[in-house]
DNA sequence: TGGACGATCCCCT
DNA sequence: GGGGATCGTCCAT
């Protein structure tokens, strides 16, 4: 499968986060590899007040405004990791939140990462256990897990869930994705019909702009 | 230097 | 449907 190019990521913000759903995104570390195709992205532009960008450059955004093709990956909510697809020439800064994706392969080790037991994984490992739902409990102060039929989307249903299980956190910020530890594939064609749009999710000022874009149907989408 | 708040998730009612 | 966890960032003092 080829790897996505460069003028791929340079295009318009809003194309971008639709032509992304049906892609594969890959991450490689320390011998594991991570696959998940993506079912579901928000555009954050500038002069859209949802951005980080809004006031202009800091620290913080700055591989916002880099060139189109590099991974913005930023801490939220004192917990959580979102990763993001930078668009656009470099001095400009937008991006593409990526909500969640499908996973393909290395899911042992997302359910593992995501704190859920792999008991209940299949042998063959990166079988999807489609039936499978997880759960988690809490016992005290221990982190239990138990699994449920059913619910096992909750891998990767949501921007923080995905690097959680993708093991994404700062150290991948900043990342070029024409090289070889995080990447993306060229995957399926989605077909217009199937591709669903909406406001985004919790964002409050901007939030009348229908920049989400979501996979009709799939199970990983986030709501 | 302080405080409000956030592109979330999870548990409880 | 609501609140708590938890901390980096940014802006106002």
């Amino acid at each position: 499968m080829p790897r996505l190019s460069r003028s791929f990521y340079l295009r318009p913000t809003l194309q971008v986060a639709r032509d992304l759903l049906g892609n594969f995104i890959v991450c490689r570390h320390r011998g594991q590899r991570f696959v998940g195709k993506i079912v579901e992205a928000e555009a954050y532009r500038e002069g859209d007040p949802a951005s980080h960008t809004y006031r202009g450059k800091t620290k913080r955004n700055e591989v916002m405004y880099r060139r189109g093709g590099h991974l913005y990956v930023y801490f939220t909510y004192g917990m959580h990791f979102c990763a993001n697809v930078v668009t656009r020439r470099e001095g400009i800064g937008e991006a593409v939140l990526i909500r969640a994706v499908e996973p393909i392969e290395g899911i042992r080790r997302m359910m593992k990462n995501r704190g859920f037991t792999a008991d209940v994984c299949p042998p063959e490992a990166d079988q999807p256990p489609s039936k499978m739902r997880g759960k988690k409990t809490r016992r005290g102060d221990e982190k239990s897990v138990s699994w449920r039929k059913g619910d096992w989307v909750n891998l990767t249903n949501g921007p923080a869930k995905f690097c959680e299980a993708f093991g994404l956190s700062r150290q991948h910020n900043g990342i070029d994705l024409l090289g070889n530890r995080v990447y993306l594939l060229n995957g399926e064609n989605i077909p217009k019909s199937k591709i669903g749009r909406s406001t985004r999710v919790g964002v409050t000022n901007g939030r009348e702009k229908r920049w989400r874009f979501f996979m009709r149907g799939n199970d990983w989408v986030s709501r």
